[in-house]
DNA sequence: GGAAGTTAATCAATCGTTTGATTAATTTTG
DNA sequence: CAAAATTAATCAAACGATTGATTAACTTCC
């Protein structure tokens, strides 16, 4: 008997994810998850005790894959403005690779009804902020940077992704535009890094 | 007999949008909202006809109120700078006097179940863009303002507001912030207002 | 044969909505 | 003017449908 061994706890993971992002947790029912991963409803419980289960698998999964990408940067013997240039690329790559979860988990921030997720994600995200904050600072301490906000500096540059992976149209106006085309997304990506980078060069830089 | 004569309708209407931006529009149910506006349940569907007819009368009163506030910039005989700045102070005063609303607003737009409230955003959001889109391009082609992606420069300062808004913990680390304090939502607006007049004045104008 | 995986059937709880009745205010009529 | 008719507002109770979760029986596999 040759049944095919695509694993169903990850294809209900998947099913959960992309339907959460669609339609939110709470619009999302466990039918529907059972459908979409071809699983009985029956196993969303069995793997993961609860429908929050999966939600909490999803996030937990995503945010440890988050950690483990932007340690070298720190080490390299280049200039701050090339580390935060390499941080603004990576950074940009690593959320419009994945905006399904990205939106998702923005989502997830601007509700209060689950408030230790809110934390985990507020963590999460805490930690690449003081690897963009020490950065900065370091440039600016040693003077190639100018003093600026530099909380209000990576909020715009993180503000800047996000806006772009959730109101796509407000950059392109493009009807039969597609983030999740390969090709449109590549077009994106490469204008979101440039415009970011150009920014914080003429920002950070500039002698005035 | 002088009953206190508080406007069931309006007390739904507010008790929603309260309930709709702290646990989402599927998370609320119309037994919390009859319960937090003290009406009884039946009078949502009275009125409103449906949850949904509250929804979409909240977001088309507050979307009413959106248009009816910049016309008068455009106009003025000043600089295209000074317009922007202008538009900056603007928006960010009104996001952060509606940081509820504009949560819902947001969240609503990361979402795919309501394609008919997507675009009513999506447009009365292109109406700003193409406002601040028009001050940008007409500093460019009258030779103040470098040329610069436009589109995303947009991005950048909504997406900045959205953030401060929907994750302040970025800005602010101090744990006791709150931004329904008048107080510290004063501190944020005026920092973001600085933060972003300085990039847009920096990143447009310097000549390079 | 027993542990792990899978299924259909079923559970109580909650969902948004509707109902029929009642009250209070307003308008019409004699 | 006052009785009658009409309307708007409000209520408790109930509706059928759906929710997340559980059960118990069945299958698969080592």
């Amino acid at each position: 008997m040759k049944t095919e061994k695509v694993d169903k706890k990850q294809a209900i993971l998947d099913a959960a994810e992309k339907l959460f992002c669609e339609t939110g947790y709470e619009g999302t029912s466990t039918r529907q998850i059972a459908k979409e991963s071809g699983a009985n409803m029956a196993m969303i419980n069995y793997y993961f005790g609860s429908k929050e289960g999966v939600f909490v698998e999803i996030m937990n999964e995503r945010i440890a894959g988050f950690a483990s990408q932007l340690k070298i940067i720190n080490e390299d013997k280049i200039s701050a403005l090339e580390k935060l240039h390499k941080v603004i690329e990576g950074y940009v790559n690593r959320i419009l690779n994945n905006t399904a979860f990205h939106k998702m988990m923005h989502r997830e921030l601007s509700l209060t009804q689950r408030p230790e997720m809110y934390d985990k994600i507020k963590d999460a995200m805490s930690h690449n902020m003081q690897l963009i904050d020490r950065i900065i600072t370091d440039g600016i301490e040693d003077g190639t940077f100018n003093k600026v906000d530099v909380r209000m500096v990576i909020a715009t540059i993180m503000g800047t992704i996000t806006n772009i992976v959730i109101a796509p149209h407000k950059v392109i106006s493009c009807s039969n535009f597609d983030l999740s085309n390969p090709k449109d997304k590549k077009i994106i990506k490469d204008r979101a890094v440039a415009h970011l980078q150009d920014l914080t060069t003429v920002y950070l830089t500039t002698k005035r």
